[in-house]
DNA sequence: CGGAATGTTGAGCTGCTTCAATCGTCGTGG
DNA sequence: CCACGACGATTGAAGCAGCTCAACATTCCG
């Protein structure tokens, strides 16, 4: 069954700012409806002209981006309470793709609409600038990660960093989380090959910080992982749901 | 003499967007005055609760992120027409630091009066999430960049970008631009070491694809440059300008 | 003129890459 | 129920891209 903005289970969760009563009615308003994806099915793709907006309800994905000869880098783990297509609502194009690593829920917005927004709701307009301004804070974050750090400490940084997103959205608690990216995708988010990252999370096994198998991370010793990032991963703020 | 909206001169740039009259004059009152910061200094700080944010009228700087050991990533490079403080103006802290390496002037706008303009002036609020598309669009792209390709493409993308944004803004023309950037904030952009960056210009300049020294970058052989880089850099759609 | 910042170069080392197998798991069709 | 194939994980081996260290040269600037 759909869900209605009224009851959404998400702006429940105190990761997100709380939204008054006309917000709500215009979002129920704005939402065209619910798109369902399957695990491997491609969201939106790089360079189309996507007529829908999103925010992902419940599942995850994977944003990322294709060189010409073929890499893949992934710009980030898309979790319940992102939004997607931001570049197309304003850009008219997306910039990358989104791929669905698990069966995924979002929440419907048509682009056209977009604009209407501006007009009408300023304080959902201020708070899609926020958006935007907070993915652009967590990919600068990444990028000092890749442009500096070495291998163990992107595979614990990317680790540590996903973990506690699940635990702010009550997706993952006591250092259990479901796990459904691949080492693949691990090596293209951190940015190293497939061989070293499986390598350097063998290390992680092997000192019993981390175990990650059928599906399921499990971080034994946070600390000692905290401490192999370097990094401490500290983005607790509430911030605005679309 | 300060700059006047009305005669801006950023504004008659074709890289720009159009802005009609009612916008001009929302500008005018948005902005507060004019800041002027010498080269090396800092213009606002990570972590700052800034309260102004500036659109670059003349001169350059760098966006950077400094890790906990003390590593630097920089994020791009400041232009003309860049907007300084999004992240102030929605999340009320810095998530990076600004620094100028030429003098500079900016255009400031008080940050108690950036929703203001989401309540009055929609399609400039628009324009501002525009800008934060933008840019995520970009980081993104350097991200890919950094993460997937070896040096010989980072340094060759990178000098290849800086000359083709110079040249949208009638800063560099017939393969001559002038470079501020010293090789350690090349090495910065592109996650490579002082050194190596340092020996993968040298192999440029054996070449004689560019050359580079007294603070001008000539690029002799643009195909060559762009056979290097391998990733062909080609934003060239009018974007807003705050 | 002298000191600091920047650029240049060589040497040696290692983190990471690529190549190449092997193995386990799971879904599917016979 | 088993065999097969696809996909993902794992591991070893060899090579090199890029790192650090260490000098030295050059330019900038007060």
């Amino acid at each position: 069954m759909a869900v209605d903005c009224l009851n959404c289970p998400l702006r429940a969760l105190p990761v997100f700012a709380p939204m008054d009563e006309r917000e709500v009615a215009f979002m129920r308003d704005f939402k065209s409806g619910e798109r369902h994806v399957s695990r491997g099915d491609v969201v939106v793709r790089e360079g189309e002209h996507a007529s829908h907006m999103y925010t992902v309800i419940e599942g995850m994905g994977l944003r990322s981006k294709t060189l010409p000869e073929g890499e893949r880098q992934v710009i980030n783990v898309l979790l319940p309470g992102d939004f997607v297509g931001m570049q197309s609502g304003v850009m008219g194009e997306m910039k990358h793709s989104v791929e669905a690593i698990t069966d995924m829920r979002l929440c419907a917005f048509p682009r056209e609409k977009f604009f209407g927004m501006y007009q009408t709701m300023p304080s959902r307009a201020f708070d899609a600038t926020w958006l935007a301004a907070l993915e652009e804070h967590f990919l600068g974050d990444h990028l000092a990660v890749v442009g500096r750090l070495p291998g163990r400490q992107r595979v614990a940084w990317a680790l540590l960093r996903y973990y506690d997103r699940l635990e702010q959205l009550a997706l993952a608690r006591n250092g259990r989380a479901p796990m459904p990216l691949k080492q693949r995708d691990v090596a293209d988010l951190t940015g190293l090959s497939l061989v070293h990252t499986n390598k350097t999370l063998r290390a992680l096994r092997r000192r019993n910080i981390v175990t990650w198998r059928q599906e399921v991370l499990e971080i034994h010793d946070n600390d000692a992982l905290v401490e192999e990032a370097g990094t401490p991963y500290q983005d607790r703020e509430a911030r605005p749901l679309l």
